[in-house]
RNA sequence: GGCGACAUAGCCAAGUGGUAAGGCACGAGUCUGCAAAACUCUGAUUCCCCGGUUCAAAUCCGGGUGUCGCCUCCA
């Protein structure tokens, strides 16, 4: 198995350092806000890939934090008359009840800051202790970024270029422009606790390594976090962690790509995030995840509508072919015949999935063979030969059950097929503002006009139809219809 | 100014040394009263440009151009 590891900026075979067992860590959301859709690509990856880790044998210890103690929840708590940590609670919850609803498997342990003090404070402690941290005259305890040589391998920077940079601000206390913040001492109006340093609270890098620590050890296999936490925050992890141990911090650093919403940048400041709730608002869950695996976890994104409505096309017609397997399966199947086509290509389903997974995790490569897999089912289901229809049964059901142990992995296919595509009809419907009762009246309507061959009013009907955005489907037991954007896509 | 990533058909996208997956759109066909769905066929002599390494490069190296990100809180 490969993984990308951006230490070292090239795809590495994947050794945990414990044999079968793998240590995660990926660094959660500081919850001051409802999650967007980027907090969702980086659950969504973090927890495939633990899970995926899982399918493939390895025990896996999952930790993920969320940063509940930081300036922007004490400002957002301040301006609500709340306490932080009660405000912090509740988005937490809300969170929870997202990634829920997006149906991400759970971390192992989900760590807060707040109920890390009492290591944090240790941790720090220590880096005092060790020399690599100090005391300023101000209360605040900082990180000496020169007693770590190594400052800056992972985002590849230089400390003196740094230095340079304009942007940092002048704060006489510290010894140096580029130390950071561990411990912050308390200003008025906010949330505190006692520390050997005064009444404080912790900066935002330090939860992480004390968290890791106190979770998973000096070492971990897996560190994980959007590619914007490169600099500083996974810099200074790095700093703290192994200027404490000396012991490397993490084997293989991976960092999930950005998004970008139709063009823009997405940003809390911005205030354009689309948020988990309204994309779940939209769309259903597997279609939000089949549109994060139809691109590889790296790159950065620029999700169109188009992006979105593609999956559920996608997913639609998935859903569909599973459906109709499991009629076909239900009508032909037969117990006392277990042979199957000559041609089946289920025992083909699972080394292909494994051998695109494992080539750090393309789930785009993955999800590419659904495609062909789905056009060997539906030409399967278009044979009518009644001698070939028993074992073209128990082929399907070896696909199926094939489909649903790879794909489920990625969290795919859980739901009923029948259910699914109701739903995804229902909402349709209501947006076209058309209700089923009516359609099912002009397709009687137009039922009874082709028995009379009075094509001219059954043609205009089912064109009447269309413009609402109505497909009809004549078949052999009678007309369906369907909603004609779930097939066709406007660019 | 410093650091980094990316650049593959009209669009999305996989592919990191062995001769370009997949999808959408487009076109043709099977089916159909006609359609739709489903299925079949069809598209890059070529992977931003210029050099180099190699028997062989979209893939490696050097240079250039462009887009984006980080350097301030950010998944």
């Amino acid at each position: 198995m490969k993984i990308y590891n951006s230490m070292t900026r090239q795809k590495e075979e994947f050794i945990p350092a414990d044999g079968k067992n793998v240590k995660m860590y990926a660094c959660g959301i500081t919850v001051y806000d409802l999650s967007h859709i980027g907090h969702a690509r980086q659950a969504i990856v973090y927890s495939m890939i633990a899970d995926y880790l899982r399918y493939r044998g390895y025990n896996v210890r999952y930790v993920r934090n969320y940063t509940d103690v930081d300036d922007k929840i004490i400002k957002r708590a301040n301006e609500l008359g709340k306490n932080a940590l009660d405000f912090s609670k509740e988005q937490i919850k809300e969170t929870e009840i997202d990634m829920e609803n997006l149906h991400v498997s759970k971390a192992d342990v989900f760590a807060k800051a707040s109920e890390n003090i009492q290591n944090i404070i240790d941790f720090v402690q220590e880096l005092i202790n060790k020399g690599h941290a100090y005391v300023a005259e101000n209360g605040d305890v900082y990180f000496d970024v020169r007693s770590f040589p190594s400052y800056g391998k992972l985002s590849n920077r230089n400390v003196d270029d740094m230095k340079n940079g304009v942007r940092i601000e002048i704060e006489p206390w510290k010894r140096d422009p580029i130390d950071f913040a561990l411990w912050k001492s308390a200003k008025p109006g906010e949330i505190s606790w006692d520390s050997p340093w005064g009444q404080g609270r912790p900066g935002w890098h330090i939860e992480c390594s004390a968290m890791i620590l106190n979770n998973l050890g000096e070492t971990i296999d897996i560190h994980g976090g959007g590619k914007d936490l490169i600099f500083p925050h996974h810099e200074n992890e790095i700093a703290q962690s192994e200027s404490l141990t000396g012991k490397t911090l993490a084997k293989y650093w991976s960092h999930c790509g950005l998004i970008k919403i139709n063009g823009e940048k997405m940003s809390k400041s911005l205030g354009n995030s689309l948020t988990i709730r309204d994309a779940l608002e939209k769309y259903n869950y597997e279609v939000i995840k089949y549109v994060m695996f139809s691109k590889h976890y790296t790159s950065d994104i620029d999700l169109l509508d188009n992006d979105f409505n593609l999956a559920e096309n996608h997913m639609y017609y998935f859903y569909n072919s599973i459906g109709n397997m499991l009629e076909y399966i239900k009508n032909n199947k037969n117990e006392n015949i277990t042979s199957i086509r000559k041609d089946d290509i289920s025992e083909d389903i699972i080394p292909d999935f494994i051998k695109y997974m494992d080539d750090d995790f393309n789930t785009a490569g993955a999800l590419a063979n659904l495609h062909s897999i789905f056009k060997y089912v539906n030409n399967i289901m278009k044979q009518t030969k009644q001698d070939t229809i028993v074992e073209n049964a128990n082929t399907l059901q070896n696909i199926l059950n094939k489909i649903r142990e790879a794909y489920g992995v990625l969290g795919l296919f859980n739901q009923e097929p029948k259910i699914f595509v109701h739903e995804l009809k229902k909402k349709y419907l209501k947006k076209l503002d058309l209700d089923e009762d009516f359609i099912e009246e002009q397709v009687k309507r137009r039922t009874k006009a082709k028995e009379e061959k009075n094509y001219e009013l059954a043609d205009k009907i089912r064109n009447d139809l269309d413009e609402k955005g109505i497909i009809l489907m004549d078949s052999k037991t009678g007309t369906n219809w369907n909603i004609k954007s779930l097939f066709n896509l406007q660019i």
